[in-house]
DNA sequence: GCCAAATATTGAACGTGTTCAACAAAAGAA
DNA sequence: TTCTTTTGTTGAACACGTTCAATATTTGGC
């Protein structure tokens, strides 16, 4: 249904502007793709859409903002393809981990503008776009969800506060992405392991085991 | 000595070169401070310092570099705080949190530099000037010399990686820098409690009470 | 003191992201 | 239809970071 609605919403003029903004977005992501963040200009990707410049920043707020909306779809797709392949019954270790080595090899395949786009949702938190923002709610939801599942299961002691502990992860999830993209050419395998032994560090306090004397 | 050698070092074209490295800094410092880190420009740094746009550029390597440089003595005067006022006798928790904190009230202070050495920092691990590489190098330093004296004395499990541990802290620690400081206002005592909370999940699993049930 | 090599300094020029007043085209009212 | 209002589109203009060939100054050898 959201197909159709979204094809053949609103009047003549709103569909006409929806196909531009659709236009700039392939040529974006061509270009994106083709020469990497830095080497392409708003010019080329209005020259290549064949609208004018003006066209491009009146559809989107700046350069990073076209730039995570030309990936939305890479994204979405990432989200079912971990939805689909990530064991149901593993523990939460396994299916972080899991999850992670799909998003870490996505980034290995585009460096430059996962580089970017990691960039510019870390430091527009408080003042990003709605795509991203609900990447960030989804991501909060999804992993609160799974934590508190492996805590009824008894992987995670019950005084754990799972929200926390979702932060935690979080931002070590953050930081490898940090270091990873950082390297010239960064190494999945080299990032799922960072992030593993961290993981443990955080699994072993977390698990059942009551640390009692202090 | 390395005052004198600094001051009087090498031919007087050296010194006058270094003389106007550090007009350049104050300026800069001064209007960084004044106007944040966006509205400073360049061109109003040389002017104010009164030589030419080129003889920054040629002094430092971009605008970022040029902020990490004038930034440098805060950074080794907050260093110096740390040093002079961390209780050498509590545990590592205690004193991570008190450095963290002399550390995010500063950035409470300068929210607009902060944010973006901070950008400039994580963005450019592998790239970036000697002046972030050797901070990064000292943290690391520390911090693990710091994880192992607490081994040491018993607060941390000898089977844990104390080079893990401290990515693990310092991931969190970034972390929660980059949250506090997307805050419209950032709020140190917010960010102490933050990455107390995610401290103290890692700490359980790091101390000694061997978790030996999986 | 004089000259050539070395180098610090300079600002005009360039490329790029972003803005905005003007324009064109559709929507809605008459 | 015709007129007014609304709104998507446009590219010239702007501001800023950055570059670089030219200039000014110092150095070191004679």
């Amino acid at each position: 249904m959201s197909d159709d609605q979204q094809a053949t919403h609103g009047t003549w003029r709103e569909r006409q502007k929806q196909q531009t903004r659709q236009i700039i977005l392939e040529a974006a992501k061509e270009l994106f793709e083709t020469l990497g963040y830095g080497k392409t200009t708003i010019r080329a990707v209005a020259k290549y859409a064949g609208v004018g410049v003006g066209t491009v920043m009146s559809h989107f707020k700046d350069k990073a903002s076209l730039l995570s909306a030309a990936l939305m779809g890479d994204w979405e797709q990432l989200l079912a393809q971990v939805a689909a392949t990530t064991p149901p019954e593993a523990d939460y270790r396994t299916q972080l981990l899991h999850a992670a080595k799909i998003f870490f090899e996505y980034y290995a395949r585009r460096p430059s503008l996962s580089r970017n786009l990691l960039k510019e949702a870390l430091f527009s938190l408080e003042v990003q776009g709605p795509e991203l923002r609900a990447m960030d709610q989804a991501a909060r939801e999804i992993g609160v969800r799974a934590l508190r599942a492996a805590q009824e299961r008894g992987e995670i002691r019950a005084d754990v506060d799972c929200e926390v502990m979702h932060l935690a992860l979080f931002g070590e999830y953050c930081f490898v992405c940090i270091i990873g993209l950082g390297q010239p050419k960064p190494d999945p395998d080299q990032m799922v392991a960072m992030l593993e032994s961290v993981t443990d560090l955080i699994v072993r306090g977390a698990s059942p085991a009551p640390p009692d004397q202090r």
